[in-house]
DNA sequence: GAGTGGTCTAGACCACTGT
DNA sequence: CAGTGGTCTAGACCACTCC
């Protein structure tokens, strides 16, 4: 005999994908579940964690439980490297009119809320691999957060770190209050001398920390994206390391591999 | 005053963060933290439930609660495509040789089980869109299942979608008896004519369904990855849809994007 | 205040792992 | 068989939402 609250699930699900419960709809309350299935709450309540887990249903406090809706994606495309390189060298009034965001999001600037912050750090032995420096090497960490201002929740958590030594040469880079700066990172870095060559990305997922669901008001049952983008200069060397959370409920990466011909 | 549950869980996490508890350590039994905290036992259960869905703990009936083990990670990259396409032209018994797989994995080929199936379809709406045809078209619909021989879940789950018409000239490509076809698909196409000329790879990730779980043999506290990847021939035309899934605790996806000098 | 989901108890019994 | 986690009950009370 199959487990009581797989086979609630089961049957929940089969409505859901059958239509008869629509996104956005209401499902019964628990009680009303514990007479129809006539198990108690708690064996009820495990099957609707089931389908939770599997982002198929949101529970609310105090209102009721829904079939979820499928959210609106930001899409992150790797094009965007090459246009943060070209405006990199704009002049500065071009370079205020907008940013990485605003490009993914189609916002307008002032529709974003932004926050920067900087510390300096002793890179960590896992820093110091991904950075090519020796283990604890002066680095500039500095954190990024951007919201769209009608939601309380970013876009996404972004760590940057950056080799002191090597951008120091223009002190207005080590403050934070210079953010937001026009043109970003790759200005910053082109204002020390400094050009991208190629960046490398690596993807994985899993599910968020607490404080991550906390900081994106992630709810059960959604993963987040992990994104380290490793930026190298034209000499081969590490000119930026990031680390960026993103919510894969509202996240799309996208990614163009162009080929040669034959 | 906080919930149980949640106080319970902050301390044991708290104890696998500062070290007192490390990856492979076995957690005390539900029993004997029923006695140490006083609280019953659906109330450890929920605490502990808190930590497997942050993937902190790996839960095994009948053996006890562990520290989870981070996972050695396949690593899928964006350069492979030109690999591949340079491998589509290669002499046979070059193509024999190895696969896209082996190469992710580092795997021999005698290592690995390869399985195919075939079926035709007709295009839905979203399908019909993504391949820029019109709704109700033809397509050869392909599922690849490609697992380590002495694992029992495959590496990932892949569905592959060509246009009949543009195929059909070389009745081998409908067979699915030729499969594992050496060379792969960007070989398959070469004989009708079809040179790739870009890739997009679209990323999403979501914790699994019932049956993704089931047949990656992933533990509850993972996510999955959802990769799309689209081929352009060099008129434009899109030559391949694949949807593949991926265990988001094991797989790591890189891309390398490359910008062009000032 | 009525109706919803969330937390919790104290206990029983089941299912799996390893000796 | 002893020890582990998994399922389940019948009930109490709490916390949130909305009218």
């Amino acid at each position: 005999m199959a487990k009581a609250y797989e086979r609630i699930a089961d049957e929940l699900r089969a409505e859901i994908r059958a239509g008869q419960l629509n996104p956005g709809d209401q499902l019964p309350a628990e009680s009303a579940l514990v007479e129809r299935f006539g198990k108690s709450h708690v064996t009820i309540r495990e099957a609707l964690r089931v389908l939770q887990t599997e982002g198929l249903i949101d529970k609310q406090h105090g209102r009721g439980s829904f079939v979820r809706r499928p959210r609106t994606r930001v899409q992150r495309t790797n094009s965007r490297h090459q246009w943060e390189k070209g405006r990199a060298r704009e002049p500065e009034e071009q370079r205020l009119q907008t940013g990485a965001t605003e490009r993914d999001t189609g916002l307008e600037v002032n529709d974003l809320v932004f926050h920067a912050s900087y510390r300096e750090i002793k890179a960590s032995k896992e820093l110091a691999d991904a950075m090519g420096v020796p283990e604890g090497t002066v680095l500039l960490e500095r954190t990024y957060r951007t919201r769209y201002s009608a939601e309380r929740a970013p876009f996404s958590l972004v760590t940057s770190y950056l080799v002191r030594e090597r951008i120091e040469s223009n002190p207005d880079l080590l403050d934070e209050t210079k953010e937001p700066w026009p043109g970003g990172t790759w200005n910053q870095l082109h204002t020390v001398g400094i050009e991208i060559d190629r960046v490398e990305e690596r993807v994985t997922a899993r599910p968020p920390t607490a404080e991550e669901a906390e900081e994106l008001d992630l709810p059960p049952g959604t993963s987040v994206l992990i994104l380290r983008k490793t930026s190298y200069d034209t000499e081969g060397r590490v000119a930026d390391v990031s680390d960026v959370t993103l919510p894969g409920d509202r996240t799309e990466l996208l990614f163009t591999t162009h080929l040669e011909r034959w």
